[in-house]
RNA sequence: GCCCUCGUAGUUCAACGGAUAGGACAUCUCCCUCCGAAGGAGAAGAUUGAGGUUCAAUUCCUCACGAGGGCACCA
């Protein structure tokens, strides 16, 4: 997926340099239309002995040279030293014809077919999601998606928390207080009851900590009794959470492996460490020394023998090298597990497990409106279930106010696509690694920088298309001259190099801020253009072909996000 | 104590080391007898502090101050 424009200019200013140049480096755009820039003369302005400005002057002069001919519409050094860039207005014209003809971008593949692993999700099973899987379920996916796009053969993989010394604390936490017949009615919210009532008690008798200790021990030991109140658990779980992603839109997972799958390899793993002089032996557990990473040491394994989230995920990972050898995993999870991959990784490259680039897409915490972590042991939290309940009633109410001549049914599938595209932009639009505190009213609102806007923008471009006569559109912009006209098909260049910086970020934000860019310049142009009310037909057929690509570029793009674009709301 | 994030207007978020620091919400003005006002046009308002590197620092380095998270038997 490479911008050609961008590629050429490059070109010509490796020409001009004698040298090879990175076209993202040197060609930032300036908001205007039609104009790029770059500082390359300010750069080598040092090294080749000449001021700045003079070296652009030279160098601009040599641009113009080697571009083709018509290419650009003019070419300029500019104090302290940029050289500026306009395309001319053929060269736009004649570039969106050929994307509305090819019906996507340059065909650039960046992925070339690599394989990478996508593990995002991932919740604790016998807990209800809250916003904070929200938060890293929908950068998940959506990272997914554009890694799709990007040529990368993805897997998606939801690695569940299906085991560890929780389970030691629900099951003593059921035996106690556990109620059979709650638990057959609403099973999760029940178990999250028992595990939250667990550490309330566990305040005043320290016993309890000891005794789920020990039952996790026996449940790792392969217990029976234990087994099949895990089994219970898990299965109940599962499906809550399939019922979970659907009301959310996100489509299923490729693989469901969670930590309980590799419960057999964990023994293995800590043989090895010792045996490789890896591990070694402290206060009765086993740790890996990380010194030379200046990290603190790594806990393999509990004094009692029972295993950790670490050596799980060294089995996890080293099942996923060998059995499916991609060349990236994405771990998407929140800022707090830091410590842990670092150590996941320090302890990947002793065992010389290097196949694979490993990197850990963090992401700041949702906080409470408090302004403190949202715990779910102290009950503290806010559950998805609520939110997407919430943003639906409030956008269905909208809908019922503004949508007209749309049938009931109509309206729940808009409020449905309306709400839950709110609740996901406003994560995906922010690449801070700054926590979050949670704002219903932030989440909620449907104006401005928000989904809604950009879904309203495309009903709106779509409106106009449907009340043109049939095949108006041509795929001709041979008329389009004025500046927001211009200024909105320079915007629909930027798609390809959008989605390429998002991928190589890991950066769903700028994806975001991009078409709501793009949905400023097609709200300018509707606004002050008029379509199909103009009285020369070809002009007509051009504003009308320009109308239905900015709405396919929306469309592409707010899919990649996981959001819909209803054709009216 | 050590480590990880972070500090930009009343609030909330942007800005490959580049040009006049850009949006949204809230506030104040305008625009529905022109294709959908969930819209458009305009006003006002900000880089925590002190040093350093650089032609150029919101960005990189050091220190201080402030916020959140983590640091051996939780995940």
């Amino acid at each position: 997926m490479t911008n050609d424009i961008t590629s050429i200019i490059a070109e010509c200013i490796a020409e001009a340099v004698g040298e090879p140049v990175d076209a993202r480096l040197t060609v930032p755009e300036v908001p205007e239309f039609g104009h790029y820039a770059t500082n390359i003369a300010m750069r080598l302005a040092a090294a080749r002995g000449k001021k700045p400005l003079a070296l652009a002057g030279e160098l601009a002069a040599a641009i113009a040279k080697n571009a083709p001919a018509g290419f650009f519409g003019k070419v300029e050094a500019a104090p302290p030293g940029f050289i500026n860039f306009w395309l001319s207005k053929k060269t736009l014209q004649n570039e969106l014809a050929r994307v509305a003809r090819d019906r996507k971008f340059g065909a650039g593949n960046i992925g070339a077919g690599k394989k990478v692993i996508v593990e995002y999700s991932s919740p604790n099973i016998a807990k209800t999601l809250n916003v904070g899987h929200l938060r890293n379920t929908i950068i998940g996916d959506a990272l997914a998606n554009i890694f799709e796009i990007l040529g990368y053969r993805v897997i998606r993989w939801n690695y569940l928390g299906d085991w560890g010394t929780q389970f030691g604390k629900l099951i003593v936490a059921y035996r106690r207080w556990g109620d059979q017949a709650a638990i057959g009615e609403d099973p999760i919210e029940e178990l999250q009851k028992l595990y939250v009532r667990f550490h309330e008690e566990a305040k005043t008798d320290p016993e309890l900590e000891r005794q789920a200790q020990e039952e996790f021990r026996k449940l790792e030991a392969g217990d029976a009794e234990n087994r099949k109140l895990w089994e219970q658990f898990r299965s109940r779980s599962v499906e809550e959470l399939k019922g979970a992603y659907a009301a959310l839109g996100v489509p299923d997972f490729d693989v469901w492996v969670g930590e309980s799958f590799f419960e057999g390899e964990l023994k293995k793993i800590a043989r090895e460490l010792l045996e490789r002089g890896i591990a070694e032996r402290s206060e009765g557990a086993l740790i890996v020394r990380l010194d030379e990473f200046n990290l603190p040491p790594a806990l393999i394994e509990k004094s009692d023998g029972a295993s950790l989230y670490l050596t799980r995920d060294i089995a996890n990972l080293a099942y996923r090298l060998k059995k499916y050898k991609p060349a990236k995993i994405l771990y998407v999870i929140g800022n707090e597990q830091t410590l842990q991959f670092e150590q996941l990784f320090a302890v990947a490259k002793k065992l010389g497990m290097d196949s694979a680039e490993l990197k850990h897409v963090k992401y700041g915490l949702v906080l409470g409106e408090s302004g403190k972590k949202l715990s779910t042991r102290a009950g503290r939290t806010v559950s998805l279930k609520d939110a997407i309940l919430k943003a639906r009633t409030l956008a269905r109410q909208i809908v019922g106010e503004k949508a007209r001549d749309l049938s009931d049914a109509e309206k729940d599938e808009v409020a449905e696509a309306v709400g839950i595209g709110a609740l996901k932009y406003n994560d995906l639009r922010e690449n801070r690694m700054t926590d979050i505190v949670f704002d219903w009213d932030k989440m909620l609102d449907f104006t401005g920088d928000s989904a809604p806007y950009l879904q309203y923008t495309y009903a709106r471009l779509k409106s106009v298309l449907r009340k043109a006569e049939r095949s108006a559109a041509r795929r001709s912009f041979a008329g389009l001259d004025s500046e927001d006209e211009l200024a909105l098909m320079r915007k629909i260049f930027g798609f390809p190099n959008a989605v390429a910086r998002a991928g190589e970020l890991y950066a769903t934000s700028i994806l975001a801020a991009y078409l709501y860019n793009l949905a400023v310049a097609a709200n300018k142009f509707y606004e002050t253009t008029p379509i199909l009310k103009d009285e020369s037909a070809s002009r007509r057929a051009s504003r009308l072909a320009l109308a239905a690509i900015a709405a396919r570029t929306l469309a592409d793009g707010l899919a990649l996000l996981g959001i819909k674009t209803p054709e009216r709301i």
